[in-house]
DNA sequence: ATGGTCGGCCTCCGA
């Protein structure tokens, strides 16, 4: 069995306790993490790998960055996403582990959506989707997870008018997961929960996590070759609960491996 | 309720 968690820690030096706490309760094998908001040296990297992991990192000052820690040894197999070369964001870090193909996927926020940040967000989806089609040609259990700052469905918010302007809701944005999803993957969540309203994410901002006013955007694409190992997903609200914590809450998988 | 959330950081920007 192969536990796989992607989990946006919003500063990974910031929220070191609270991330050695989860894992070290949550023990996965294999954790995506965006948003670690920090350059490779300024990683922890003694403390998680006294916890038993390696890691691969896609650092950058002060914003994005993402990462991969795994119990065995990492591959990395892409570091950036591909497409623009002058793309300076550290939003995507694909590797080899634990007998399966991982990308930790930081997507672009977008808003304000009548600035260019909307259209980077929208061009960013149109290369994820090219790269993502390249993969499904592999024929591996693939897993991309991570940040994709989305929100699927209406039933994914707690208040669909409220956010019916947000890029993370914009029908463009829907739109363009929805296609990267029609190339042959599988969201976890959803295949496990077809009904269930859940949440990953709540703003720090107006009471959100006491009102449980969430959103959904925290998600883990399959390959087929990965959904036919499927066998649980959930979404851990718990870290969301605890003092200084991140405003996403991690979702994980199980693989039979 | 004369405040109102975080983190990083060239004291505001990004989320």
């Amino acid at each position: 069995m192969v536990k796989v968690a992607t989990w946006n820690v919003n500063s990974i030096n910031a929220r070191l306790p609270n991330a050695t706490a989860w894992i070290q309760q949550a023990k996965p094998d294999v954790l995506l993490l965006q948003e670690i908001k920090c350059e490779a040296d300024k990683f922890p990297l003694l403390e998680i790998q006294a916890l038993g992991y390696h890691c691969a990192i896609h650092g950058q000052k002060s914003y994005n960055g993402v990462a991969i820690l795994s119990r065995d040894p990492l591959e990395i197999t892409q570091e950036g996403l591909p497409g623009d070369p002058d793309d300076q964001q550290a939003r995507y870090l694909e590797a080899r582990t634990a007998g399966i193909r991982v990308a930790s996927i930081y997507l672009p926020n977008g808003n304000p959506v009548d600035t260019p940040k909307f259209q980077y967000k929208l061009d960013w989806m149109d290369r994820l989707k090219v790269h993502a089609a390249t993969l499904l040609k592999t024929e591996e259990a693939i897993i991309l997870g991570g940040d994709y700052n989305c929100i699927p469905e209406p039933r994914d918010c707690y208040d669909p008018k409220a956010w019916a302007g947000d890029a993370l809701f914009k029908p463009q944005t829907r739109e363009a997961l929805r296609e990267i999803v029609a190339l042959g993957y599988y969201e976890a969540f959803r295949e496990i929960h077809p009904q269930r309203v859940a949440y990953s994410f709540w703003d720090y901002q107006a009471r959100a996590w006491d009102a449980d006013h969430g959103i959904r955007i925290d998600h883990l694409l399959l390959s087929p070759q990965a959904v036919d190992l499927l066998e649980d997903c959930d979404i851990d609200r718990e870290p969301r609960g605890q003092p200084k914590a991140s405003d996403h809450t991690p979702v994980w998988c199980t693989l039979a491996a």
